[in-house]
DNA sequence: ACCGAGATTAAACTCAGAGTACAAACCTGT
DNA sequence: ACAGGTTTGTACTCTGAGTTTAATCTCGGT
């Protein structure tokens, strides 16, 4: 794939709403060249097909979310804060971008068996929180985790799901309430507070 | 769709292996034909075309969930125990059926794209799981929920994703392992428990 | 045994659309 | 002006989905 120049990126951000509407098969090669403004020839130029729009599209996704992740886990303040960050940032990002997070799930398929986007999740999301959770073990604002590795994992399915379902369903509601929601979740589990002193009613 | 005989349902089985592997687009009807020792001529009789027969298989995963599921909602005791054996029986269901599993993912957007199967979902999962959540909050196992439905598409998130990683990878760990897990985490959280009635060191 | 209705299948067909080929224009630096 | 890459229109090939047809098969009723 040669290097692609800013001006086309731009024009392909247009196709992703496309994609996402209908997924990438019934959404022709032509439609994406008139959709983006860019000749089906000047497409078969830069990408070898069709899948490897989507994965651009994608990649880029996942590079934004890798950006904003990394900002959030690299703060000030205890673990468990910063992992909040994270969910707000996680959030923040597919909130923002609807459509290309709309044909991440279409397409999780073609996504995951594109191996350089597995890689490029892995290290978007799953080694970062992985070391927060270290972290957080040892500052102890976080429980320690037996596998942090499948931890990462199930947060991260639980932040993705809560913001697809946002993003396929027309964000309603704000991002910071989501995110409030997750965190809740994730940090403080479903099961009664015990907090209070002594016991309750 | 004409009622479809036993045998030829069976038969069909032999194919989610080819979808998982392959993703739907790459696998040919000839190929779903040969695979399933159906001829594509009487796949044609039955189905109208790809998507129903990947649509058939899924609706099939999803029924089994929402077997499970139902029944683990229903037992006796206290609702987060209740809710551990939702876990368990969705992970359960996930992991001795991994192809439709990974073709459940593959396949991802064209299934929510299938509204039959959103509402099979919806069916299979997040009413029983909402119902729980306030179930919980009644009887005291459970915090109370802000917004029940959100709780319940987070949680299976949650789930699904720690069994699609599973399902993905061929299953190392035991599903009581990972259930635990998970459910470890859905109840209570990661901050660290301050269960222990004084403070610790 | 025979008949008719539906089930099952092979084989040949149509047709959309992905991807290719290629040459003409178009830059941009030298 | 020239060389080397970029951009694009146009016309092409070819794969594979879905259709059609018609020949068999199955089986309950007579």
């Amino acid at each position: 794939m040669r290097e692609l120049p800013v001006q086309l990126a731009t024009k392909l951000y247009g196709a992703a709403e496309l994609i996402a509407d209908q997924g990438l098969d019934n959404t022709k090669i032509d439609d994406i060249a008139e959709a983006s403004g860019v000749p089906k020839a000047t497409l078969y130029y830069y990408f070898t097909g069709k899948e490897e729009i989507l994965a651009f599209l994608l990649k880029d996704l996942l590079m934004a979310i890798a950006g904003d992740v990394a900002v959030a886990v690299s703060g000030e303040g205890p673990a468990s804060e910063r992992l909040a960050g994270v969910v707000r940032a996680q959030l923040g990002v597919m909130l923002r971008n609807p459509a290309p997070c709309r044909a991440l799930v279409g397409d999780l398929g073609r996504a995951t068996r594109l191996p350089e986007l597995a890689a490029a999740l892995s290290a978007a999301f799953y080694e970062p929180v992985e070391k927060l959770l270290r972290e957080g073990a040892e500052d102890g604002s976080l429980r320690p985790a037996e596998d942090p590795m499948s931890e990462a994992v199930m947060i991260f399915g639980t932040v993705t799901v809560a913001g697809l379902m946002e993003a396929i369903m027309g964000a309603h509601r704000e991002m910071e309430t989501i995110a409030n929601g997750v965190a809740r979740l994730l940090l403080d589990g479903l099961s009664p507070r015990t907090t209070d002193a002594t016991g309750a009613s």
